[in-house]
RNA sequence: GGGCGACUAGCUCAGUUGGUUAGAGCGCUGCACUCACAUUGCAGAGGUCACAGGUUCGAAUCCUGUGUCGCCCACCA
């Protein structure tokens, strides 16, 4: 090890070399073979933009489960790959055509367009997948895989092929959240909420009574409304069919004023609260969720009123071509013109935004495609209940299960260019509906369409959905069907250049659509893996073990993987599904980078390294569902890290000039990146880091360093055999320590408890490793006679601690692996071996059960509680750390001889020259004592003492013996919590009284003593 | 409106099936740069476990209710 000498670790140089070295000899790549295989899927990252902490998380802990399951033996693989994410992606690249070039999509077209995007998807692809490999990650890059790769392609192609044919693809029109600025649906989960102040309207419609013209008998309707603008398609009034009020109202009409068009008033118990408003509703089924509802149970017309991009549609009269906001005024001037305004009061309302474009969202009857759920619902939903898919934690599996039981069908159209194209040509039903049909089956037959299954067809009645025939029957079926209302979908499994050219030369149209991102996600799990291929690796890593995610896409993500992993392959996509928390800010705020308070991995791994990085995630990862990471601004100039506050994130340019922060170490100025705007080019700027990722950064430099001490002392290490018998207590108790932590950790990861494994290897490697054994392990490391075995346990114990370390801190375990190999190329208890190659192909450690000793850590515990009790009379009395002292103890003739033996460590680790230890020692004069159960302390410490002090600080000592004596002694005073409690419980309390007892007298003792003694 | 979760030390979090007077890291205080490590070591201070009831011999832990916060779902014309 070139950097033995340094004493601080430098993670740079060992990232580099390592992860080269592995990728190298191939340690990522996987092939099927005979052993047992584990497989991850990645949740592939947006292409939309870098890595953010959720996502160093989210990887961190996939690679610490790959590399863990690696070392057990496992044939592991853990597969890449990025995500197209249909609209976010042409979403961000629209808004940069926008920016820098002031065009929008139609100055490009489609094709254009999408080159473009595959330009950004290119670049960002590169990014991201250079970010998981400075993460550490042990990916299996020769499998990297796009959703739009053609491999995915073609298992999206033959998915939604298959569905067409069974009938679980259908098109008709719904009512759909519409983005009028991106001009697409969005899906449910694609939208916000916001409260926006409104108002509510009362309008006045005159009720046509039998045979009168409207209004005349002076009879109105009230009815209530936050958006007069609808109103132009309104298809009736609903009222509550138990209304006293308006009883006599139903079935009749009301003229729909500025319209002149008559509509219904009907009865509608469902969509009518008789207590809200007027009790009167207007019904707008085109343009609202529950209306549409209402239109469907009441066979309403149902009218639309708007255009694609927001403004008027041409069935609004002469509204028609109006801004909807414009229409809105409109409509109110006009109706406060014929005095039907009854009255307006401030409303406010939750209006729904469009994630992606930020403004609001319209309910908008459009033809889309739809994949029918409750089937598909009811067998994903089976398979978590009897457990083929279990997932972790599993209050989780509650959210799935409720998402799927309400089985609504799958919006899977958007209206984008960027994703995969419906694969569905259409034209509908003529006045020439037989030639069609002959023209339909002339195509199936045709040689191109060979095998049978390549092309599909429905006959559909348009708007509704409703399949009346399809490609299981003969096409002549459809030939008398009548002309315009049914169209002709024709489906194709691949793109046969002369198969689309005959079905064009038919009259059929390639639909526009593209699907929605989550179909060719719901895929990732076997699309990857080659299917519909039954490649080698499908047969042999599907299904894969665990998927690794956040709990925001268990609906639109894992549920939809185990719907099509089930239809497609007819097993689950995974065996387990680990959740894990969502990382927040100090504010409880997601992070992200327009809130300027992410985290750029890149800059934690630049300064902290990737094993701090991975190492502080790991042990952030607790069962809670958030975690939250204080961030702050690292000083450009010195480094100093400033907590960001709130106020930072609100601040704004004043006067033209970019906000600073003043560092409040260097009192020099800096900018930063903040939503409200970019800092200036060129000047220096405080990155976003968060101050935790410092206990990663100082348990890696610990490591560095107890290896550095291993190894300088490993100078002329000999292999040899090592007998448990013939090993020093301190080598006994590491060894068994070590077992026990082994076992800890390994049962940890097996339950998905990330945080109390790395604590687990934190706690041995510092608080025992370092604090302890190390320490101990000097002495015999000095003395010739000892130095051989002592060298050889040190070596093992390290190699094992390394062993463990090596799936979270991959780098750091790598490069002390290496070096240890070369000052102790065969190591190991009993029998030294030769290591692995590399610490990330060794084996996981096991824990010999020979190994664990109860009885030396009892020992142990009990010197270190004596070396504590020393140094505590030391630090209390401010004894030069230098100044060598006395100790006396009192205690039984075997703990005696006990502490005896260990004199040497109580000699170095607490500084004493002088040890008197047996049953007959007592107090001598000047000194200052402690008490334990198992024996009575002095340390004469003349001159030093303070009596007063002293006799208050035992008082206080004795007050809590005496509290905690008390409350002994009234529990075990209490016949029921005698007869009531377990036996072992009891004789517990028992105990605890008699050593509370004892220390009681002791401290009385030399209260007495104390305070018998004139100072 | 329905559901889920959280509330433990100044901060971030542990606390396994109820059982010694509740732990860690950071921060804070004091001492120490002794030959692995000051990104360190040693010692210490700091908590009526949100609140109120209940179950129990015994409650941070189980039950009920209240409060505060967060998230998810459904939505008020």
């Amino acid at each position: 090890m070139s950097t033995t000498l340094d004493s601080r670790y430098d993670p740079n140089e060992a990232q580099q070399r390592w992860y080269d070295f592995w990728e190298r000899r191939g340690y990522f790549h996987a092939e099927p073979d005979e052993r047992q295989p584990y497989t991850i899927v990645i949740p592939p990252p947006n292409v939309t933009g870098a890595l953010h902490m959720g996502h160093a998380l989210n990887n961190t802990l996939q690679d610490v489960l790959i590399r863990w399951r690696r070392m057990q033996g496992f044939n592991t693989l853990w597969v890449p790959g990025t995500d197209h994410a249909g609209i976010g992606t042409q979403a961000v690249v629209e808004r940069r055509l926008r920016e820098q070039e002031k065009k929008t999509r139609h100055d490009l077209g489609r094709d254009g367009l999408v080159q473009r995007i595959w330009a950004w998807k290119d670049d960002y692809e590169a990014r991201i997948l250079n970010q998981l490999r400075r993460l550490g990650s042990s990916c299996d890059w020769q499998r990297t895989r796009f959703t739009l790769d053609p491999v995915c392609a073609r298992a999206v192609r033959q998915t939604f092929f298959r569905m067409f044919q069974d009938a679980l693809i259908y098109r008709g029109k719904r009512l759909v959240n519409w983005d009028t600025h991106l001009q697409t649906a969005v899906a449910d989960d694609e939208i916000f909420h916001e409260t926006v102040q409104g108002h509510l309207w009362t309008f006045r419609y005159p009720v046509k009574a039998a045979g009168e013209p409207a209004g005349q008998a002076g009879e109105h309707i009230r009815i209530a409304t936050t958006r007069p603008e609808t109103r132009l398609g309104d298809t009736a009034v609903a009222v509550h069919p138990a209304d006293p009020r308006y009883q006599h109202l139903i079935g009749r009409t009301v003229e729909l004023p500025l319209t002149g068009r008559e509509i219904p008033i009907i009865a509608d118990a469902i969509l009518v609260d008789p207590k809200f408003g007027t009790g009167c509703v207007k019904v707008t089924p085109a343009h609202d969720p529950n209306d549409y509802q209402t239109g469907l149970r009441h066979r309403l017309p149902m009218i639309n009123i708007l255009n694609p991009d927001g403004t008027i549609h041409a069935n609004g009269g002469k509204y028609a071509g109006m801004d909807r906001d414009a229409a809105r005024e409109a409509v109110v001037a006009d109706l406060q013109a014929l005095g039907l305004v009854e009255s307006v009061e401030d409303y406010e309302t939750q209006v729904g935004h469009s994630d992606r474009s930020k403004t609001p969202i319209e309910p908008y009857l459009s033809d889309q495609w739809f994949v029918r759920m409750d089937k598909l619902a009811e067998a994903a939903m089976d398979a978590v209940r009897d457990g083929r898919v279990r997932i972790h934690p599993e209050r989780y599996t509650k959210t799935y299960l409720d998402w799927l039981g309400e089985k609504r069908d799958w919006c899977i159209s958007r209206q984008l260019w960027w994703g995969h194209r419906i694969p569905v040509w259409r034209q509908p039903v003529s006045h020439d509906a037989p030639a069609q049909a002959a023209a339909l089956r002339a195509l199936e037959t045709q040689p191109g369409a060979a095998p049978e299954d390549s092309i599909a067809w429905q006959i559909n009645r348009q708007g509704t959905g409703e399949i009346v025939h399809s490609s299981h029957e003969e096409p002549s079926l459809f030939a008398d069907l009548a002309e315009g209302d049914y169209d002709i979908l024709v489906c194709m499994l691949r793109d046969d250049a002369a198969l689309v050219a005959s079905l064009e030369a038919a009259g059929f149209v390639q639909d526009r659509d593209v699907l929605d991102t989550w179909f060719s996600s719901a895929l990732w799990p076997h699309s990857t893996l080659g299917w519909p291929e039954p490649t080698p690796d499908l047969e042999y890593y599907y299904p894969t073990s665990t998927l690794v995610t956040s709990r925001d896409i268990i609906t639109l993500w894992v549920a939809r993987m185990v719907i099509t992993g089930l239809y497609n392959c007819g097993d689950v996509p995974f065996r387990d599904v680990y959740i894990h928390p969502k990382i927040l800010d100090a504010f409880g705020q997601t992070m992200s980078k327009s809130k300027g308070n992410g985290v750029d991995p890149l800059d934690i791994i630049d300064r902290y390294g990737a094993d701090a990085l991975r190492f502080t995630l790991t042990r952030m990862t607790t069962e809670t569902q958030d975690v939250r990471m204080p961030v702050g601004y690292a000083c450009p100039h010195c480094g100093t890290i400033i907590a960001q506050k709130s106020e930072h994130q609100q601040m704004k340019p004043r006067d033209g000039r970019k906000p600073r922060i003043k560092c409040p170490s260097c009192k020099k100025e800096f900018q930063f990146s903040s939503p409200n705007f970019d800092p200036d080019a060129g000047e220096p700027v405080g990155r976003v880091v968060s101050e935790r990722f410092e206990e990663g950064r100082n348990f890696a430099n610990k490591l560095w360093n107890a290896a550095r001490f291993a190894l300088l002392n490993l100078e002329n290490y000999t292999p040899g055999p090592v007998a448990l018998d013939q090993l020093a207590d301190e080598e006994r108790w590491i060894l068994s320590r070590l077992a026990g932590t082994v076992s800890e950790v390994t049962e940890h990861l097996e339950r998905f408890r990330f945080s109390a494994a790395a604590n687990a290897i934190y706690d041995f490697a510092w608080s025992e490793f370092c604090d302890w054994y190390v320490e101990m392990a000097k002495l015999r490391l000095r003395d010739p006679a000892t130095r051989g075995p002592a060298q050889r346990v040190l070596a093992t114990v390290l190699d094992h601690l390394i062993r463990l370390l090596q799936p979270v801190m991959p780098f750091l375990a790598e490069q002390v692996w290496q070096a240890l190999g070369a000052h102790a190329p065969e190591r190991g208890i009993p029998i030294p071996s030769a290591p692995a190659d590399s610490v990330m192909i060794a084996p996981w450690p096991l824990a010999p059960t020979e190994w664990r000793d109860p009885q030396v850590e009892r020992r142990i515990a009990r010197l270190q509680e004596v070396i504590k009790a020393i140094r505590n009379i030391r630090s209390k009395f401010s004894v030069e750390p230098k100044r060598r002292v006395t100790a006396v103890l009192r205690t039984s003739a075997d703990i005696a001889a006990e502490l005896r033996g260990f004199a040497p460590f109580i000699a170095q680790l607490a500084t004493v020259s002088d040890l008197r230890v047996g049953p007959d020692e007592g107090k001598p004069a000047d000194s200052v004592s402690a008490v334990s159960s198992d024996w009575e302390l002095w340390v004469p410490l003349a001159g030093l003492i303070d009596r007063p002090a002293e006799i208050a600080r035992n008082r206080k000592l004795l007050g809590s013996i005496e509290g905690q004596l008390k409350s002994f002694r009234s529990k075990l005073g209490s016949a029921e919590f005698v007869s009531k409690a377990p036996p072992d419980v009891v004789e517990l309390h028992r105990q605890r009284e008699a050593d509370l007892l004892n220390q009681k007298a002791s401290l009385q003792e030399i209260l007495h003593e104390l305070e018998g003694v004139p100072g």
